[in-house]
DNA sequence: GATGAATGAGGCTTCATTCAT
DNA sequence: AATGAATGAAGCCTCATTCAT
């Protein structure tokens, strides 16, 4: 996985993957078929934890919408610049088109779920009058789009500007839901 | 570059480059030392029009800064649905990590550009009271992130499901301007 | 056997020897040194019962020549054609140049052998006033050439022109015999 | 070729071709699409030769049927036993049932044709009182049959004992035209 | 004795790069 | 300046062989 991140499928040679998971070339092939099952498998494991974040993510229905959102998403951008879980998305972005069938799954296993729960938790704000504008229900994906561009962010321009991920959701947070409150 | 946005750096074959452009494959060589240079230029020379873009963005002071913003808006995604400048941008985040020097000309040309603009808008809006939320000027990025969300949505999910951009740039424009108005 | 017969030395791999044979892979190192002995040992064991086939070849005396030889000869052929008998011929053919050894051991057990039993059955005919082309013991081969053809025809143009070995040796036999009997 | 015949088509290396024909490896692939389209294209232009001799063949109608094909035989055999001609047809014996292809079109190129032209000879020869046996219409690989097996009798077992091809044909025609004639 | 996972040498094939024309 | 045939390094993949269990 490290391999595929650093350099893309393309560019990864199978050599450099035996060599750091410390096992002869042809064991690879024990295991997988070719170089492309190799890689879509990694991913597809890979995107297990991102799925189980986010079934492990809203169940504190105690607190506001807001928090729970917060909590979430905090937790996902420390997941995200922590891990390379972020690394990973932008693999599946960059790979996603010649891939299609693992841009078909992180759909299924990850965006459709992330977006019925955003949108859940946006009817949910909006029915307890947290949230003003309902026409976000259409669109969960404003919801996260910042998170998205932290993670993009970081891989690509965090040295020419750092970017404090967290402080921008919060504000992201209080388009939405209006007054901020303390933190 | 269809060639490299359909394949990645690596998986493109300067073959194909030559027949698409209808030149044989050592006459690449006459004009460009070797296949990263061609990629850098290519790119680069890709990046321009964005700027242009850009440049040619903030003109009509004249209206309010959320019809500046919702003009440009609407020209880029424009752009980026209809054109395939949205899939540089995808090429730019797959293979940025490997070509530094392309992110780095990416952020100085197109990113620090943008963002400035975005804040001196914001600031413009923020001092005639069209906008509340005095923070987003330090974020700028959050401005744009659902036209990077969208642009991104549409490589890799829009057969799952379709995503109308400008729509969602509107509603996120409500969040950031408040009470919504005809458009 | 099978294997070899179906592929040829180079093409066959040991997986699908030893799934064939039942056993794992490396049960093979315990019997053979190498592939190559394998294929030795297996060709070797399989001439035995060609070699044992010529043994009880020229019993009964009692009858003509004729009849020894084309009983005989009716034996050959349809071992040659019912079971893969005939294959192994072909294999030695396709592989002896590269296995000087197996050619070696099939002319000395097999090709030596039946030469000579058809150089006396020869010389008997010519003694008994059967045959009458007194030549024909200095090149017993033409006796067996159609068998031989046979065998070759089988495997490669039996589908674009079935071939009646029997029969046709049955008419070669009359070109050595004179006149045709009844058969 | 010449690395074919010796080695079979599994055991050729694509390198020694190669450097045999003064080339480096991937100029092979300039001019044929793999390994099995190189092998293909070579014998059947290898077999073009063989066909061409058999067009070449039955011209002196002139003579007697028997003085028209013990010529033509010992072109035959010359040609095979001089040249790689004999090797060709001994790669297409071991190489056939892997290359069906291969074997249709020696089929079609050579056996038919030289068949047909075996059985108008025969029929001629039994026509003109030359040759009594009818039924040898039937089957004309009773003609060409010691020709073949002195062509794998060269390759296999020359060593051990020689055999005088064209003697040894000489023999078998007199068992069909009957009495010996000077030669 | 049998296993079968692991090895790594070796072969096929691709493709960036060169260079004689 | 343009060509495109030729090159050969490099990478994927196979499979004979080994060896710890």
């Amino acid at each position: 996985m490290d391999e595929f991140i650093a350099r893309g499928f393309a560019a990864t040679r199978l050599d450099d993957v035996a060599s750091r998971a410390g096992v002869a070339k042809g064991t690879i092939y024990l295991h997988f078929k070719d170089k492309e099952a190799l890689f879509e498998e990694l991913i597809r494991t890979a995107i297990v934890p991102l799925v189980n974040r986010l079934a492990a993510g809203p169940p504190s229905v105690g607190g506001s919408v807001r928090d729970m959102i917060e909590g979430f998403a905090r937790t996902f951008i420390h997941e995200v610049t922590t891990t390379r879980r972020g690394d990973i998305v932008r693999l599946i972005v960059a790979e996603g088109p010649r891939f299609p069938e693992i841009a078909d799954f992180y759909y299924r296993e990850v965006v459709s779920k992330g977006l019925a729960g955003m949108r859940a938790a946006i009817s949910l704000g909006i029915a307890r009058g947290e949230i003003q504008h309902k026409e976000l229900a259409q669109f969960p994906q404003i919801l996260i789009a910042p998170a998205m561009i932290a993670v993009i962010w970081q891989s690509l321009f965090s040295k020419h500007a750092p970017l404090d991920a967290i402080e921008m959701f919060r504000v992201h947070l209080d388009l939405i839901f209006g007054e901020r409150r303390t933190t």
